[in-house]
DNA sequence: CTTAATGCAAAGGCTTTGCAACCCG
DNA sequence: CGGGTTGCAAAGCCTTTGCATTAAG
């Protein structure tokens, strides 16, 4: 079940962590991004400015880590230079996976209990006791294209890729 | 079927490259490589110093960089900050994924027709036209400290984790 | 009050790049 | 010879860190 922002708050302070207005104004923003999305450091900063809230890229990067830390973001790789983070909303997001277009960089997820079964029968095999499962498909969205996704996610993600 | 290093050399002047003894010598070092076995930027350059092969480091990432481009090498990215290529050694190569001990940072590699027909139905039903899939699986090799590998792993690659 | 958290600027780690010298073909 | 390559050092990019200051509890 997805946590609320109450429920984030004390699990910081079970976890002896203090409550900031930065951390308070940073978890805003991943509770008010549609489910699925991710930011980097870079666009929680933007963010962060068009909401007239100033938070030094320091203790953007920390709280990031932080969260991530206390399994609150989950920490993506896209292969790029940048890291980007997610609010987990439930247990079972183990399965949610992405899918990202080399043309315009938009990213799709897309969830699978049959690719969770099959990583777990591979880690089995190779006796690794499994604790992530990530599965990055790389492609052209164009397809989409006829839709106008593509050019809709370029426009959306500016100069970021 | 695993290209030679005559075919590469061809490749390279095909497209207007030149062979350099740079180029020789790095393309030399993947195909000395175990199956399987990868490389990152630094470790390439250990494997030219125990040579004697002084080459710059500039060198050894602008090779890199040519070699993914002409699909020679793969890029490998786990997520951490560097990254590591391998030889391709076969078109259908394309199964060849991933796992990683987060304890030691041994990586050990599998192959799965499963895994590549189920990315072919989720990119299908995602209508985007796929190009590549990586698996990564992450979690602890302890079972096989039993056998030692995750302590031989350790030394094996020194200070790189 | 105590000590964690913040902000700033400097430092880090990997990778890329500008440019003159070099050498493959 | 001409233009792709190399080496070197400097610069870039994202991220982390040291330290004095601020503020949560």
């Amino acid at each position: 079940m997805a946590p609320t922002q109450a429920d984030l708050r004390l699990l910081l302070r079970q976890k002896g962590f203090r409550i900031t207005p930065q951390r308070e104004k940073i978890l805003d923003i991943f509770f008010d991004l549609p489910e699925g999305d991710h930011l980097s450091a870079e666009d929680l900063q933007n963010r962060l400015k068009s909401d007239s809230s100033d938070i030094s890229l320091a203790t953007s990067y920390r709280t990031l880590k932080l969260l991530a830390s206390l399994d609150v973001l989950r920490e993506l790789d896209f292969g790029e230079d940048q890291k980007f983070y997610e609010l987990v909303r439930d247990e079972s997001d183990f399965e949610h996976q992405h899918i990202l277009c080399i043309d315009c960089g938009a990213t799709k997820e897309f969830t699978s209990e049959e690719l969770f079964c099959m990583a777990q029968n591979i880690a089995e095999r190779l006796k690794f006791e499994l604790i992530d499962t990530q599965l990055k498909l790389v492609g052209h969205c164009k397809l989409l294209k006829q839709t106008g996704f593509c050019e809709s996610q370029k426009r959306q993600q500016g100069a970021k890729h």
